[in-house]
DNA sequence: TAGTGGTCTAGACCACTCT
DNA sequence: GAGTGGTCTAGACCACTAC
């Protein structure tokens, strides 16, 4: 096989692409509809979507809800082993921040429990946001803080750094983390949340935090677009 | 929409597959062939190739070549923040590494020059490696080493971890480490010497390496398949 | 050589978004 | 209401793998 059709297709819609958004593209960054774009390069629907998924596989473009293909923007570098808050370093990236808090509540949740090494009937400060880039919505995530490292927590407002406040308010130490990082695909409320279809590839990142006494402090899990961060680990350590 | 067929499909085969591999499977871990699967599940194999994509995406079953589908094994549990060679890693989790030397060359490398701070014209030691877990190629990584730092260097065996090699026969250290990790759609050579298609799922990590006294050492990329590795990293420090 | 996955066609209907 | 993406059908041929 020379190569397939929907390759060759790829690699022209991606130099159209890079080449400054050139005509495909207008000024949102929404690429032409798929039946337009299927009849200018004289194949089907299924075969362009392919294309378009191979795309989205390399983080070039990326759809939203059923409104459309559109580019995506730079990705955005994340240290996840800063606490640097979400506001800060997306600001100091030169893009704009938004968080929006979904819920909150005090519940049980054992994934968290086990991580933390506490009884499945343990109770959490649940917290769920959303955050955006430049009015993207690039994660949803569940934090689970242990009551008793933070009485009355639930009264604060979370749009800022959930351990900024733990550090400053309760003057907890966050200092033993335990971070795992895989990729995934975003279903279910994740992905309604997101607003992309089921399947859509993401990546996931938990956390485990112990303070200095070794004392459980809190849980949480961010669930990423895959196509909007880059994880970024500078280590000075002397091995 | 009450949920797509192919979601409802999706779920069957997940819980198929968490049934033990019940009858769905054979002794190698291989999914019955696509157009038996349709038939079983009275669909067409466009839409039961749609629900294997998603769990594919999900890490839960891979295809390798032209051979078929098959059930994912364990996620490699990997810290890449660690200098623990491969082969140390992957037997401590019980598991068989295996390492090939794909090619050994003297040639510059702009990539790797702008990472390190060298002219683009600046020649490199280049190794090229696959690896394998269970005799299952997981990742390919290609290593540019300055030669200045490691004189005669491509005269050793790869086999084994790079990093040992350099500090212990030519006494280096690799003290200031910036790691970056992305999401990719493996293609070219890269997914070629996998054994996957192009446009599989995978993640690319990069090193770029200097030593204590700011000289740069080393800088490589992984190509890893999204599937076979989970990353682990933790942090003792106090912040 | 038989069977498999990879690719492709030419349609169709539905749910949702946008205006 | 028009248009769009999401889903689905019922085929087909080819390149490659396994036997």
């Amino acid at each position: 096989m020379a190569e397939a059709y929907y390759q060759r297709l790829t690699d022209r819609l991606r130099d159209a692409l890079l080449l400054e958004h050139s005509s495909w593209v207008d000024a949102d960054g929404k690429l032409p509809a798929e039946r337009i774009l299927a009849q200018r390069f004289k194949t089907t629907r299924v075969t362009l979507r392919q294309a378009l998924a191979q795309l989205e596989g390399e983080g070039r473009i990326h759809r939203s809800n059923r409104r459309g293909w559109f580019v995506s923007p730079l990705r955005l570098e994340y240290d996840p082993t800063r606490d640097a808050g979400f506001n800060d370093y997306v600001t100091a990236q030169g893009r704009l921040p938004r968080t929006e808090v979904l819920s909150l509540a005090t519940s049980p949740h054992a994934p968290a429990a086990n991580a933390l090494g506490l009884s499945v009937n343990h109770p959490f400060y649940h917290i769920r946001r959303r955050r955006y880039v430049d009015e993207r919505a690039v994660l949803v995530e569940s934090l689970w803080v242990v009551p008793e490292r933070a009485p009355g927590l639930l009264e604060e407002r979370f749009e800022f750094s959930l351990w900024k406040l733990l550090r400053e308010q309760w003057h907890l130490s966050l200092s033993h983390r335990s971070i795992s990082m895989v990729s995934e695909a975003l279903q279910g409320t994740d992905a309604s949340e997101l607003g992309v279809a089921s399947g859509t590839a993401g990546l996931n990142i938990c956390r485990t935090i112990f303070d200095d006494a070794h004392l459980p402090v809190e849980y949480d899990e961010e669930h990423w677009l895959h196509d909007a961060l880059s994880i970024r680990v500078e280590l000075k350590g002397t091995h």
